[in-house]
DNA sequence: ATTATCTATAGATCTATAGATAATGC
DNA sequence: ATTATCTATAGATCTATAGATAATGC
């Protein structure tokens, strides 16, 4: 029954990675201890043993996620010729708004978020501050710092609502189109002289 | 124990109103039929003989919900001298970012109600669709419609991701900053000339 | 000897149903 | 007589804990 330590710790990154993509498919309260473990090919006793709470796992699920989600970005973004447009393109893309379990957690949690403790907000909200990192470094060296700070904020919400928005209607038409018109902007404020 | 006929159907509207707030504050998995039946001095016991089902009853909540907003979206446009910014002003406010029980439920429970049942979905895509309605209609004339429309799902778009995000961090600045940043954009495309 | 995981269970809570109660409505 | 609401409860599920089991690590 026992396993080595290195299994043991390998076991309690496996159940925060699947608890990371059951938590955006489900929500928190949308899924129990048993199958979070299950989903990790484990049983539900061992689980105060390797975490203090749910809660505790939801916070470092969050973390995983997010910190998941900003290194995609940084990847895309190193990859494309374009970067701000591989960005916003894979972000505001129909395949991100069918990936529930594996895209941004802003998307499949953001409301839920606002509603948890505070251990669990955190990561949310350093994920966020990491995403606007990775806006604005992106943002073109012309603008000042306060434009890209700015614009980097309006293209994130911009973004996250979108597909929030795109993923509660069944309107395949509309769910589309939302998209585009949020990539068309995100894409002109991206290159857009100073709005203020 | 009986009541009259009018008294049980006020009882029901009320179970519907004190729903809508509830699941805003709490989410759809975070608050029991024991509770939303209290909400309105009732018993648990009683529910089932007004409802179906707490599906039933989220979908009735979220249609009053978002019918409510959208009522209030109409009277402050017809109550502002600039609609729009009236429009965007009172949505973008750090009051509404504090209301939650009474504050946009696609903001509330955004994340939530792209995993509920068609039923449920339904009164939030009405209510976007009505959303995006009222905020066409307040666009300056001189765009054409297919320009007013993608401006009305960009604002719609950006002001739900700003609340959202805005609700999430407990960095106040934050927060703030980043109802501020979507708020001037969100002025900026309602009176820009076409984007595209 | 220690300990990672298991089975089993406590105690609370959830949705849903059954039947009792008491006031309305004919 | 009908029926809106009540109390009570079934059966499932939830988080969390207790103690058994069996393999690791000294």
């Amino acid at each position: 029954m026992r396993v080595s330590r290195a299994q043991a710790e390998a076991n309690r990154e496996a159940v925060i990675n699947v608890a990371s993509r059951l938590f955006r498919e489900h929500g928190f309260d949308g899924i129990g201890l048993k199958d979070l473990m299950k989903g990790a090919g484990l049983t539900q006793g061992g689980f105060y043993k390797q975490f203090e709470s749910k809660d505790d796992l939801a916070a470092l699920a969050a973390r995983r996620a997010m910190e998941s989600t900003t290194r995609r970005w940084s990847s895309v973004a190193a990859s494309s010729a374009d970067p701000l447009q591989g960005v916003i393109e894979l972000y505001l893309s129909a395949g991100h708004r069918g990936e529930t379990g594996d895209g941004c957690p802003l998307v499949a949690l953001g409301s839920d978020a606002a509603r948890q403790s505070e251990d669990v907000r955190k990561p949310f909200e350093d994920g966020i501050k990491a995403h606007l990192q990775v806006l604005e470094e992106l943002l073109p060296a012309s603008d000042s710092r306060e434009a890209r700070t700015q614009k980097a904020e309006v293209m994130l919400a911009l973004m996250v609502g979108a597909v929030t928005l795109s993923r509660i209607v069944t309107d395949e038409t509309l769910a589309d189109r939302l998209l585009e018109a949020a990539a068309t902007e995100a894409k002109r404020v991206a290159t857009s002289e100073l709005a203020e």
